[in-house]
This record gives structure tokens, sequence and C-alpha cells, in this order.
DNA sequence: GCTGCGGATAATGTATACGATATCCGAATC
DNA sequence: GATTCGGATATCGTATACATTATCCGCAGC
């Protein structure tokens, strides 16, 4: 398992993401690398190399010799991001619980209960198990490069969902679609795993639409 | 005009991307940092941003404390990139096609152009030229992360068409299908730049296919 | 002859150092 | 008072230096 052995830009990445999309790191204004990288007790080197992996995934834009800006939210990006999700999904998710091994089910089991947990007691990081939930039912598909697709769609999502979604209690409500929808998947019931995905998605953004249109 | 002031990293970026897609660095063997940092008269930091940002793009894996890696060829990624392009494509073409302005227009018919005679002259980088091509019939659909996404995979499905295609006569027909595509984007004919792109692909694919299912 | 150990060598990954670029701010001019 | 210029300061981006880790290879043991 030398899976676990990673360097420090790797781990950075994750922490900077995490910072992101708990709205910690203000929007529009460039990140100080210096005061940054003391903070977290590396050096520049590292950071940069995470905070380039991160524009590549769309949370960051950068301007040379300006340095890197956390990217801005905005309806129309959210509005994308939710209309790609429901094109690719659905479909990837079915053909996951179609050729998910005993091994990816337990794993998928195993995520859906620690989320379950973590939500219940109001824990710090839903979003990323919340992340790694969804990432179980899609994996098995096999399909990398969509998955990976879908991983960076999700990371994008999730600001927008903790910004507008997560002060209310829209977490227990997710977790109730996520019961249903697991059960279909162990099932490998395809029909069933697509419709409640799209709903799942759908219901979420309107959700968030509801949030976005009226107030900002 | 800042867009034209780049860093040394961003540009390494594209020049490293060149290399791999053209075949010029082996896969599966760890890419020499100092040495190819020295044979670019740079030095590691600004190619390890580089080389991260191609991992991030899909061209390399890396290994904690081994490096960075070409990504080794798979005919089961070579469909699902077209599976996907097939996905998102041709509807983002066709909204493109519908909200393009003037300016946007006229950049189309240049780069198309460009295309052309580079095709003709059988002159190098014909891939990087077609890529644009693509991207300018896309980006005026103003859906940023959709155009982004298909923009990478343009460049895996690359590293597929030059490997196996290109070596044959393939770019002249591909030019021929450019054009009546092009047509139908400029009319705004969107049923048209719809189907048509689904056919530029799907045939592109098939060409593929003949290619990797006998030999390799 | 094959396997496992251990030191030498090579490569990666990160900290430090520094030149280049942008930003800030006060003074001079209109 | 508003604007432009120019020097001081801060920040970015990259080269150099070095610690850590992996790889190679000869040798001992079975």
């Amino acid at each position: 398992m030398s899976l676990l052995v990673r360097n420090l830009s790797e781990q950075l990445v994750e922490l900077v993401r995490e910072r992101i999309l708990t709205g910690q790191v203000a929007a529009d204004l460039p990140i100080r690398q210096d005061a940054l990288a003391a903070e977290l007790g590396v050096s520049k080197i590292p950071l940069r190399e995470a905070l380039a992996r991160l524009e590549q995934e769309g949370l960051l834009r950068s301007q040379a010799n300006r340095g890197f800006f956390v990217r801005s939210l905005s309806t129309e990006e959210a509005e994308e991001v939710y209309a790609l999700r429901l094109k690719l999904e659905p479909a990837t998710a079915a053909r996951a619980a179609q050729s998910a091994t005993d091994e990816e089910r337990k794993l998928a089991s195993d995520t859906l209960e620690t989320l379950d947990r973590v939500t219940n007691e109001h824990g710090e990081g839903v979003g990323a198990f919340n992340r790694a939930f969804h990432l179980a039912l899609l994996r098995p598909s096999r399909q990398a490069v969509t998955t990976n697709i879908l991983e960076r769609l999700h990371i994008l999502s999730e600001r927008y969902v903790r910004k507008h979604l997560e002060p209310l209690g829209r977490d227990e409500r997710a977790n109730e679609e996520h019961l249903q929808l697991f059960q279909a998947w162990l099932a490998r019931d395809t029909d069933s795993v697509e419709e409640l995905m799209r709903l799942h998605i759908v219901q979420t953004l309107e959700d968030l639409r509801r949030q976005l249109s009226p107030s900002r």
C-alpha cells in the first residue's frame, strides 16, 4: 500500500482545498504564498505545486506575477456544474452498481455509515465524506476519466452546497436520499439507481436555486 | 492584454504536453526531472509545477518519491474519452453556434484557415491547431466548465489520433468534415452542427477502432 | 545458481536565497 | 483637488543547495 506515502504537495492540495470549500480563503484576492506557507509550516515550493493543481481543478485562477486567486462563485457556474452531473452521474452510478465487486460494495457501505455518523454529529468536513460516498458509488464503473471528471464536478458543487445549503438542515434530508439510492445500488437495480441519482441531483439543484435567486 | 505575460511553468506545460502527445517521452518510465530541466534550460521548480498540472490533465501519473510517469494508452480509455465527447460536444457546439459574436465567428474562421494551411503543408503540430479549432467552436457557448472538460478530453484523444491515425492520411479527410461542420456553425444551423459534430467524432472513433482492434 | 543484505549512487522533493515584477505611497505638477 | 511620476516595499517566481528516499550492484549465505 504505497498509496499511503504521499509527498507534501499532495497533502497540501487537500488542506488548501478544504479551506477553499469552507470559505476560509477570501475570494478574488491573491493568496499570500509566503504567509500561507509559513502558517502551514512548509515552504512555497510544495505550496505552489498544490496551488497549480487546484487551479487545474477549477477552484483557483492565476495571473502571471500576481499569484493565485480563489475563483468567485456564480449562478451560471452552479447551473453548469449540475447540468454536467445530470448528464454523467446517473449512468455512471448505474454502471458501477452492475460491476461493483464485493469489496467495492463493502467500501461503499462503510463510507455511507461514516457519512451518516458524521452528519448526525454535525461534525467537521461533512462535505469530504459526502464526496467520498458518491465516489464510492462511481468508481466501480471502471471508467477512470469519467469518474475523475465527476470528482472535479463534486468539488465544484460543494462550494455552493456549503455556502447556501449546509447552514440549513439540507444534510439530513440528503441522507434519506442517500440511503434509498444506496439500497438500489446494492440491489444492482440500475433503473432505480439512475432515477434516484437524477432526483438527488435535481433536488439539490432546486434547493440551491431557491437560495440563489431571491437573496443574491 | 496581460494574458500574453506567462510565467515559465505555464510555458513548460505546453512544451512538455506537446512532447507527450507526439510520443517523444517514453511511457511508463519516470521523467528525469534534472535532465529534462537542464535540456530545457530551466530548473526543476517550474518544471515540477508543469508536471503537476499535466498530472491533473490526465497525461501523467505520479508516485511519491519516484516521480512522474507518462500514462500508458489503452483502448478502454480511448472508448471512454470518445463516449464523453459524444455526450458533451455536439450540444455544446450547437449552443456556441447560437451565441457566438462576430468576433468569435471571425476567430473560428481564422483558426480553421490556419489549420487547413498547416495540414496541407504537413507541418508540425497539426494536433494543436486541430484542438484550437474545436475549442473555437465551443468557447462561445459561455460554458466555461464544460469547455474546459472538453479541452481536456481533446488532449487525451489526441494521443490516440497522433499515434494511430496521423501516419495515415486521416487529417485530410478530417478537414473535409471540419469545413462542413464550420459552415453549419456559421449558419447557426444548430441541428446540423449537432449531427455533423456527432458524425465527426463517431467516424474518428471508428477509424481508431479499426487501427486498435487487429494489430494491438 | 538464487536470494537477501548493505553500502554506494542517483533521483526526488523541499527549504533557502535572490532577482524580477507588481504594488503602494508621497511629492510634484497641472 | 486630481493626476502622474518615481522611489520604497512587498510579493511572486525561479535557481541553487541539500536532506530524504529509492535504486543499483557486489557479496555473503544457503
